[in-house]
DNA sequence: AGTGGGACCTGTCCGC
DNA sequence: TGCGGACAGGTCCCAC
């Protein structure tokens, strides 16, 4: 978001390429050409997906998915990647046969957007439904935002059987939190993952866990954008490899070592579907 | 209503 | 060396 505000905003699409029909879902109907010849207003974000305010009235909605990531393309032949790349080992594709869009902007600059697996998905709509967009409008609070603390997460987990790891990962109560941050977060608060999470939200006073859990995920999040951008500097020239960023999980994909608090052998264990890492002797 | 699991997709890695 | 299968992730959708 910060690395594309300064290089769309204010910015005039000449032309847009559609290389295939789909990414998770079809483009919508005249997509290319209600973006033709329009200026890029604004950029903004909610949750995981990037929103373009469009002249015209129309907003574009995108969402990276896994492996989206937009590629700057300067007209001097400079190429800058997107800072949204999680991806490791990649390197560069200048084959582009997961180039899906290409946008032509008024100054040369070309914008595109790649997606080997197609998880990310685009739509456009008059911007006055944003408020009642499918997708955007159970979306919860931000995690970094001032809605978020200890008596939300209490009123959002009363009466929850849900596990914790589940409950973190509903967009609906917080938004933006992924598998990894959530088991990391969980670790550093000693909270199980398979825990019900309205076992945090009984009685009238506010579980102080909720407090420790809220601060754990401020804190991971900001190293995460910390580290981000300092992975996008170490782009230019390089294959890409985030290895600072990975180096700091404490238990995200350490199946089997030990943890760094007490030495027990980190778990792995499925929920809803997706890998769970956690300490047994840590979290409880 | 709330919850859980399957589906989507493809590059990578592991074992045979 | 080659091949098949498991796996990773975010989100929607559909069952119970």
């Amino acid at each position: 978001m910060r690395g594309l505000k300064p290089v769309l905003e204010g910015q005039r699409i000449e032309t847009v390429i559609l290389r295939r029909a789909d990414l998770r879902f079809p483009f919508p109907q005249g997509f290319a050409a209600r973006l033709a010849g329009r200026q890029i207003l604004g950029l903004s974000r909610r949750a995981k997906y990037i929103l373009a305010e469009i002249e015209g009235g129309d907003c574009l909605l995108v969402h990276l998915g896994m492996t989206g990531r937009f590629t700057v393309l300067r007209p001097d032949g400079s190429r800058n990647l997107g800072e949204f790349y999680f991806e490791t080992g990649a390197g560069s594709d200048a084959a582009g046969v997961h180039d899906h869009v290409v946008m032509a902007l008024a100054d040369g600059t070309r914008l595109v957007y790649s997606d080997p697996r197609r998880f990310g998905m685009m739509d456009l709509f008059p911007s006055g439904e944003a408020a009642t967009h499918k997708l955007l409008r159970d979306i919860g609070v931000e995690p970094l935002g001032n809605g978020f603390h200890a008596e939300y997460l209490a009123e959002r987990f009363k009466g929850k059987s849900a596990p914790l790891k589940a409950a973190l990962l509903d967009q609906g109560i917080v938004a933006g939190l992924g598998n990894i941050y959530v088991c990391e977060a969980l670790f550093r608060t000693g909270l199980s993952p398979t825990r019900r999470a309205g076992t945090l939200a009984h009685g009238k006073r506010v579980d102080p866990r909720l407090d420790v859990l809220v601060r754990h995920i401020r804190d991971i999040l900001g190293e995460a954008i910390a580290a981000g951008g300092s992975t996008l500097q170490d782009f230019a020239g390089t294959d890409g490899k985030a290895g600072v960023y990975q180096q700091r999980f404490a238990v995200y994909d350490r199946e089997g070592e030990a943890c760094t608090r007490c030495g027990a052998p980190v778990r792995r264990r499925v929920q809803s579907g997706r890998s769970t890492f956690y300490c047994a002797a840590c979290q409880k």
